[in-house]
RNA sequence: GGGCGGUUAGCUCAGCUGGUUAGAGCACCGUGUUUACACCGCGGGUGUCGGGGGUUCGAAUCCCUCACCGCCCACCA
């Protein structure tokens, strides 16, 4: 169908076709030529690899494709690497459920078994999400894809654990670990999550060994004083200091309990006597060690009683609890409830269970100093600035990582032992009797190493000499710690470099109502819906579906969203987007359909308007650039949409209709719209794409279109008059409805130093301008000029708008005269600003003189 | 407990290195002169800039304070 018979842009049309040209065109899959000065490269925080779409990704993905669209198109070779992430405890906890709907589980089928079931399932939906890139338009290197669990970046993982651990930052301890119960396995600080509970605070009677009466303790975990191994208070506390040194008796156990002295504990809290339990509270670990106390184990990873806990044992916590409370009978005190905050595991969302355990930790001092560094020198920056605080904050109290995960799914560890010895290596080592470590690697061990294991490393690959350090990393906030702080330390570690030199945050897109987005909740929104017409989720008061909106739409919506901060999901921002594209090609069909046979795109202006239209071109790229560099993305979205409607479209292509369109005019146009289409490419590629198709004297695809160097300069003389006229034309309609006039009725007018442009108002603002004597019926004072009218006015409503018009000037007048007046402002205000004054009041009152 | 951010039109947000009568999109109201677009054009701002105090010739903008909302960090039993 001929672009003149297709009235309104269809992007469900339009969107797989040229999704299609650009993969054929393999314009997203660079040759690994030049380093990273000439090139640029983007890695893509990697999604979980049986995850689906949503509003972050489309977000996230819509920023780095402008990047990468905006980068191309000015001379860079462009990456974006593409990978999917293993995911372990997200991964296996999904195929997990599935086996226990089929009426098995992970243990029963076995290890092996268990891995070969995900990585069914890893086939079976490891596409969904590169897919919906794909209809996104994200121009992502798909011809090398990368997975966190590849061969090659397996061996890189197993590689960096080696070294590390061969350089004395990886080892194992016995230590206090989250242990989270519904994963079974340790898993780190930053996967924790603290949420405020009510629950019951104990005061439990512990009596002296001498027998000389009793000491008081607070808890509200009673089911871990079966672990207790001494008492503590605080040595200024008076209450107590005649009990430093002697010994309390356990209840129920009979375990003699030293009664120490720190500082630690509150005076003012509780009873000011505390139960150290090393074996189960981070603290009281933290004092055991201190003062050396034995740290006993009551409660075992599966969560339940262990043989420690004598007649308890095999009791849930809960159960102990009540059960212990039972049989002290007597020795407790009181109980009260409390509130407090807890942890509980952010993947499982059960409670954590801190315990002593087995585990292999990094030391992350020696890496974290570098990793401030860069950031305070600049060498990597984090946008918005207030982020790097954060991410100097983390570093700076950093603690080890546990990042050893009691998983099957992941980066087994390149552990084994035999008997007491310990071999760490990346193959298996030499002779008999070795068994390996069944523990996999956090996730983000892995992660971590993004940025150079998808380019080859550790092998010297031309991809790697290419593309890294890459440009940008783009993310959201929740995993500037988790991520990107440990993608820093590890780039800089193995290969002497930054992993990037930009840290873009983007905002979270909250749901309308302001909640989170979440399925669960019924907020969530899936950018597939928009894109292709989905349902609205009950979040919407409205129902029924979206419009099909179209890729262009959703994602000049979402750069118009973003901000520095959260910002609530707007679908009329999406409209808008979609409005912007049906603009730009309705321009170009009116363009096409007037353009004389032959022309090519010329930058030939002719007139003023050609001149304005050209200099103000040259003014919206600059700002478009400006804003791109600074990744202020919504001011760049608003900026291409203000130039495209509110000057190409709602001045230019009025101005010049009734023009002859002759060759230079045809070229000139031409000229035009194919620096629109570029312009506004990166962010909406489908629809720019598809008219470029269309535009004579193009050739080849706009998405791998080379801009020219920006040309000329801008052009003072044409925008003061355009805007003069501008002015002028806007003030004429404004009275004519405030009047009754009807817009289309031709007006007898006169007004003087407008020649320029005379006839451009006249025909915008249906005016017949004549050398007429006669008396002006009504004027209208603007823009340094005054246009009388002198027909086709009733004289009563010209008295009323004049009337209104003065009382608004003589308000003005009143305003700045009064500034003026003021001593104070005369004198203190700067020169400049009280010129400025000046003259605005002398030409209220030259408007007001006219009138 | 500590820290950060927010509160501006009916809605979502700009503006905040102090200086025109505070803006945009959507919604809303009015209206259709035209060689593309009714997913259109043209015109219209509907506001105690969260409350209070202060600095200043001048405050949405700077300072103090209060309120509410959101987020991050944190080992008070």
């Amino acid at each position: 169908m001929s672009l003149a018979d297709r009235k309104r842009y269809e992007p469900s049309e339009v969107e797989p076709r040229i999704a299609e040209r650009w993969l054929h065109a393999r314009i997203n899959s660079p040759a690994p030529e030049g380093d990273s000065r000439d090139n640029y490269s983007i890695a893509v925080p990697p999604p979980n690899v049986t995850g689906a779409l949503h509003m972050g990704h489309a977000l996230n993905g819509t920023v780095q494709d402008a990047l990468v669209r905006f980068h191309r198109a000015r001379g860079k070779n462009t990456k974006w690497i593409l990978g999917t992430d293993h995911a372990g405890i997200a991964t296996q906890t999904q195929v997990e459920k599935l086996l226990v709907s089929e009426g098995s589980s992970r243990e029963e089928i076995g290890r092996d078994e268990f891995l070969k079931r995900v990585w069914t399932w890893r086939d079976q939906y490891g596409g969904t999400i590169i897919e919906q890139f794909k209809a996104l338009g994200a121009s992502l290197d798909y011809e090398d894809e990368r997975f966190t669990f590849d061969e090659a970046y397996a061996q890189a993982v197993l590689k960096v654990f080696v070294d590390l651990y061969e350089d004395g930052l990886i080892y194992r301890d016995n230590y206090m670990v989250n242990w989270d119960p519904g994963s079974g396995s340790a898993i780190s600080d930053l996967e924790v999550e603290e949420r405020e509970v009510t629950d019951s605070i104990y005061e439990i009677a512990y009596p002296l060994a001498d027998g000389d009466g009793e000491l008081i303790v607070a808890t509200v975990r009673p089911e871990t004083m079966l672990g207790d191994t001494a008492i503590a208070v605080n040595p200024a506390d008076e209450r107590y200091t005649h009990l430093i040194g002697r010994t309390a008796i356990l209840p129920l156990v009979g375990r003699e309990l030293p009664i120490i002295a720190d500082e630690y504990v509150k005076t003012d809290f509780g009873t000011g006597a505390l139960k150290i339990t090393p074996g189960h509270d981070p603290n009281d670990f933290e004092l055991g060690r201190k003062h050396g106390l034995a740290e006993i184990s009551v409660i075992g990873e599966d969560g339940r009683m262990n043989e420690n806990a004598g007649e308890f044992a095999g009791q849930t916590v809960t159960q102990a609890r009540a059960a212990i409370v039972e049989r002290l009978a007597g020795a407790v005190r009181g109980v009260e409830p409390h509130v407090h905050t807890v942890p509980f595991s952010h993947r499982s969302g059960e409670r954590i269970e801190p315990l002593i355990s087995l585990q292999w930790f990094m030391r992350m001092d020696e890496l974290a100093g570098p990793a401030i560094d860069v950031v305070r020198d600049g060498r990597v920056t984090i946008h918005p600035p207030s982020q790097s605080r954060r991410y100097v904050d983390w570093l700076e109290n950093i603690r080890p990582w546990c990042v050893s995960r009691q998983l099957w799914w992941g980066h087994q560890l390149p552990v084994w032992y035999r008997g007491e010895e310990t071999y760490v290596g990346a193959t298996e080592p030499e002779g008999d009797g070795w068994v390996r470590d069944a523990d996999v690697l956090d996730t983000w061990f892995s992660s971590a190493l993004w940025p150079f294991a998808t380019l080859g490393w550790p092998e010297d690959d031309p991809r790697l000499r290419a593309f890294y350090p890459t440009d940008v990393l783009s993310t959201a906030r929740d995993i500037l710690f988790l991520w990107v702080a440990r993608m820093v330390m590890m780039g800089l570690r193995f290969t002497g470099d930054v992993p990037f030199a930009d840290v873009y945050i983007h905002s979270v897109i909250q749901s309308p109502d302001g909640r989170r987005m979440s399925k669960s909740l019924g907020t969530g929104i899936d950018p597939m819906d928009l894109i292709t017409g989905g349902p609205r989720p009950p979040v919407f008061k409205e129902g029924g579906d979206f419009p099909a909106y179209g890729a262009d739409a959703v994602r000049f919506g979402l750069m118009a969203m973003s901000s520095t901060q959260d910002v609530r999901f707007s679908e009329e921002k999406v409209a808008q987007g979609q409005a912007l594209a049906n603009k730009l090609f309705n321009a170009t069909r009116f363009v096409l359909m007037n353009v004389a046979a032959g022309a090519k795109p010329r930058r030939d202006p002719q007139t003023i308007e050609d001149r304005w239209i050209a200099s103000r071109l040259l003014a919206a790229r600059a700002d478009f650039e400006a804003r791109v560099q600074e990744f202020d993305f919504s001011k760049a979205a608003f900026g291409l949409y203000d130039f495209v409607y509110g000057e190409l479209c709602d001045w230019y292509l009025e101005l010049i209709k009734g023009r002859d369109f002759d060759a230079r005019l045809s070229g000139h146009l031409l000229y035009v719209l194919r620096e629109t289409l570029a312009l506004a490419h990166p962010l909406i590629p489908f629809v720019t794409e598809e008219l470029w198709d269309n535009l004579p004297g193009t050739d080849g695809l706009l998405a791998a279109h080379q801009l020219s160097p920006e040309r000329g300069a801008r052009d003072e003389q044409a925008e003061a008059e355009i805007a003069q006229a501008i002015a002028i034309i806007s003030a004429v309609r404004t009275w004519r409805e405030s009047a009754g006039v009807k817009p289309g009725e031709m007006l007898q007018a006169r007004a003087s130093g407008i020649a320029g442009i005379e006839a451009l108002v006249a025909k915008l603002a249906r005016l017949k301008f004549t050398a007429d004597g006669a008396p002006a019926v009504a004027t209208i004072p603007v823009a340094g000029t005054t246009i009388e009218l002198l027909t086709g006015v009733d004289p009563e409503e010209a008295a009323r708008k004049t009337a209104a018009e003065r009382s608004r000037l003589e308000g003005e007048i009143k305003r700045a005269a009064g500034k003026l007046e003021n001593a104070g402002f005369v004198a203190k205000a700067p020169a400049d600003v009280v010129e400025a004054e000046r003259q605005k009041l002398d030409r209220l009152r030259a408007d007001l003189e006219a009138l």
